[in-house]
DNA sequence: CTGAAAGCGCTTACAG
DNA sequence: CTGAAAGCGCTTACAG
């Protein structure tokens, strides 16, 4: 199918060790400068390309770096991670790669890739990870869940961006907290830290249990759900995220609540319509940049044989404080 | 490092030939019931999962198809799309890989990957698509330009988005038309076109040039637009996007006028937070659903040896008029 | 019904 | 300074 290395040694007149040597610019050897030369040109005129498999083959790995995202719909925030990830790893002449959790199972894909390294924005079954290390390759993890402290991974505590929407509110003089989550199922594993988060929140502040309710990101749906609320006699309420916070917003100008005046509103992640939302929204923040960062330090220092991570990034989360509170 | 068919052989008692039979599920062999057993509790207990790399080299190519991403920041739209995909293709049993046009050079990640099939949301410099096709890989790709046409490409028009734009906005008895694009230099391949519609529809309904404006996405950059549009005499906005379109919406209420009464404001996307904006949002929708299933099949049929793309999808575009025309 | 052998394309000790 | 040879792990004609 492809030209060879074979090839290009017979049409320089060498063999395929010299084409390897002058190819890959491998140290500690003497070719001359002619034979360099006369390599260099037969590879140019016949359109030699390396074939990357024969060489991970032979290698055992390759300059790979696949990202797996949790199978939920993901945000301008992880887009901008990404980025960032890419950005730096490309200085050390690593390509990044994405699952985005959809598809087949992820066991066949590692296989099929053989990536240097994995790095998960979601959780791995512990034995998925012990394989994956037995092949070879460094998993850099980040949780979902702040609940068991594992070292070996790096987690921004969902739990904890649930307490700080709470104490943002309880300070705005607050006392009675709904939360609103979404109908979404493939966003259970983020939402559920986050609502322990305002439960712990809550307890915290001596207050009632939040009043829960999940809703579809339709104006409709939240309408229904500030009337619940409403009856309950909410007057926050903590969003699963920016997006859920939009609807709510909607929905309690649709039953003719104001904000804040009547319910403060707060939501998670700041993305660019929060600003411009009526009112502009008050939000949790994770300094996405910051975390994408770490993410790539980690990767790095496992691949230059770091056995630990390095040491975490200062404090990510930060209130956002808008109109909406 | 790994554990080898060679190892499950020896465990197994039998060759590795016998081994390959057995785990491929070869046509064609007859193994007996009891050699099959023992080789593949051998494979079980031993842990063997087969190298992918070694495969690839023998077979030629993998069952993975790559993604290529523009290089630009994606949207809610291109992950419902890619999740389609996904879910489409691995009934064929392929593996969906994402590149965000961030990094290192395509040239070498389709090499390192050596996937079945490129697809691009983006466009391919011809000569890598060559160097593609040479190396057996099958490309799809849509193009973000309807310039030119080339049958071997699917792509939605975007000056017809454009157009549409202005169509609704005359068909509302708006004279005056004001373009808001974005200060994002990324986003310049996709605005050009969508705007250059802008602009042909103006000419065809026989109004003057659009009044352009480009702008960030926060209420203050927003503000200034909408003083420039006010003073030219805009009666209407035809946004790049929703996000852009929101950040007008948040504009025009900081300058005082209201929408649709004093200026009607239309995006394109139908992101989410579109129809709970204040007031909701007018945009034109993209479908895709059934973008991403006529891809999925232009893939597929290119793997059964098509040399020419399905028939195309019917019309994708769709105004979806809300409160704010 | 099962095995020995070749070969996919590369890299790298090892000789010369 | 350069080449012949082995080997990465797999699949598949080809023998038996």
């Amino acid at each position: 199918m492809g030209v060879t290395s074979a090839d290009v040694a017979r049409a320089a007149g060498v063999s395929r060790t010299t084409v390897s040597y002058v190819l890959n610019g491998t140290p500690g050897t003497a070719i001359s400068e002619a034979t360099r030369q006369r390599v260099l040109d037969a590879a140019e005129r016949i359109g030699y390309a390396p074939s990357a498999t024969a060489r991970a083959l032979r290698r055992g790995t390759t300059d790979l770096v696949l990202v797996v995202l949790p199978h939920w719909p993901i945000g301008p925030v992880i887009d901008t991670l990404l980025d960032h990830l890419a950005d730096d790893l490309a200085a050390r002449g690593l390509s990044v790669l994405v699952h985005h959790g959809r598809g087949r199972p992820l066991s066949e894909l590692w296989r099929a890739v053989t990536p240097r390294t994995v790095v998960g924005l979601t959780a791995f079954a512990p034995e998925e990870v012990r394989a994956m290390r037995r092949a070879g390759i460094q998993v850099v993890g980040t949780r979902l869940d702040d609940e068991h402290h594992d070292p070996s991974v790096y987690a921004v505590s969902q739990r904890r961006i649930g307490r700080m929407q709470v104490a943002h509110l309880v300070e705005r003089g607050r006392t009675r907290i709904g939360w609103a989550g979404t109908t979404d199922e493939r966003l259970v594993d983020f939402a559920g830290p986050r609502l322990e988060g305002v439960r712990q929140g809550c307890a915290t502040a001596g207050l009632a249990e939040p009043v829960v309710a999940r809703l579809a990101l339709t104006a409709d749906s939240a309408a229904q759900a500030a009337r619940e609320w409403h009856e309950a006699g909410v007057d926050a309420v903590a969003a699963y995220n920016d997006e859920v916070a939009l609807a709510v917003l909607a929905g309690l100008r649709r039953e003719g609540l104001r904000v804040p005046e009547g319910v403060a509103v707060i939501g998670v992640d700041d993305i660019p319509a929060s600003a411009l939302a009526e009112p502009p929204l008050s939000t949790v923040s994770q300094s996405i940049e910051v975390q994408a960062a770490y993410l790539a330090q980690a990767t790095i220092a496992a691949l230059d044989g770091a056995t630990e991570l390095p040491p975490q990034p200062p404090d990510v989360l930060a209130v956002v404080v808008r109109e909406s509170t």
